[in-house]
DNA sequence: CTTGGGACCTGGCTGC
DNA sequence: TGCAGCCAGGTCCCAA
């Protein structure tokens, strides 16, 4: 699933559209646009210049020279191909552009969304901080976790809390963090909120160096597939040894989301020692 | 206000 | 082999 490594890995290897007009937009299937009528949609994109694309969270942002921005975000199956413009049974939408080449949105789930937006800040307004970034510190994530009486688990997969976790990440940074994903938001010592937020970042950054994570449909602009599934400790590795300790990988229910946990490293109590600290 | 749970969607898996 | 039924997951929406 596209979270944050998977969106900007694709919004990397899509700068080379920058620059590029669209030529023309094929609307496969109309209910990936959503919030304005097709035709509409389709009118405002024809015809604008890509001037740059970003990264916000889980969106991934096309800045039109109309000043309009187009957000697509890719849920769960979602994946943007960069290429001769072949379509299957599962494209959805396909934007031909001035360079020759054509921009195609597959998603066989069809959760994908598109929308068009005078102001980005209509829909990335209410997300919390990038976890990239380096105001993103400690002393903020604390803060805000203390308000959350709610499992870290969750309390990561909120994007109002931190923008661009998901499901698998989440997993991969408590293991980092030693942290048991039922342990209450608020609850948590100022160590391991410290050591939470490093290895949300270094978790993130590592995955980025592998292109994103190919589980389940996710594929980069190119067709190449991401390595960083390779390097999970706990995400979809139900019943497997710990690479650390060797106990068996666990899988329980946060909110109902599969959620994957070493019960040695990640303990469901924080050990005396940590507490006296 | 916060928290939790269902809906959305469909390929792929399970089990009869 | 065939097929019904369920699960996955991010976000929105509604209820408590």
């Amino acid at each position: 699933m596209p979270e944050l490594p998977e969106v900007e890995t694709i919004k990397n290897e899509l700068l080379p559209c920058v620059g590029a007009t669209v030529i023309h937009v094929d609307l496969i299937d109309s209910k990936v646009v959503s919030g304005i009528n097709v035709e509409k949609f389709c009118r405002m994109v024809e015809g604008q210049m890509v001037k740059n694309i970003e990264r916000r969270g889980k969106y991934l942002i096309f800045l039109l020279s109309n000043s309009y921005s187009l957000a697509i975000h890719f849920r769960m199956t979602g994946s943007l191909l960069l290429g001769s413009g072949n379509i299957d049974r599962y494209s959805r939408a396909r934007f031909r552009l001035s360079s020759g080449e054509y921009l195609t949105l597959r998603d066989p789930r069809r959760f994908g969304t598109m929308k068009l937006v005078k102001v980005i800040g209509e829909l990335t307004g209410k997300l919390g901080p990038e976890p990239l970034d380096e105001s993103f510190t400690p002393e903020v994530l604390e803060r805000s976790l203390s308000r959350h009486r709610i499992p870290i688990k969750a309390a990561l997969l909120d994007q109002n809390i931190i923008a661009g976790i998901g499901n698998m990440y989440a997993d991969e940074s408590l293991f980092a963090a030693h942290i048991h994903p039922l342990r209450k938001a608020d609850l948590l010592s100022h160590e391991e909120v410290q050591s939470l937020c490093s290895s949300i970042k270094e978790i993130l950054q590592q995955a980025i160096s592998n292109k994103g994570a190919s589980v389940d449909t996710y594929i980069r602009p190119g067709g190449q597939i991401g390595m960083a599934q390779f390097k999970f400790n706990v995400a979809h590795r139900y019943g497997k040894a710990c690479r650390v300790c060797g106990t068996s990988i666990q899988r329980i229910m946060v909110r109902s989301r599969g959620t994957y946990f070493c019960p040695e490293c990640q303990p469901s109590q924080p050990s005396i020692q940590r507490s006296l600290m």
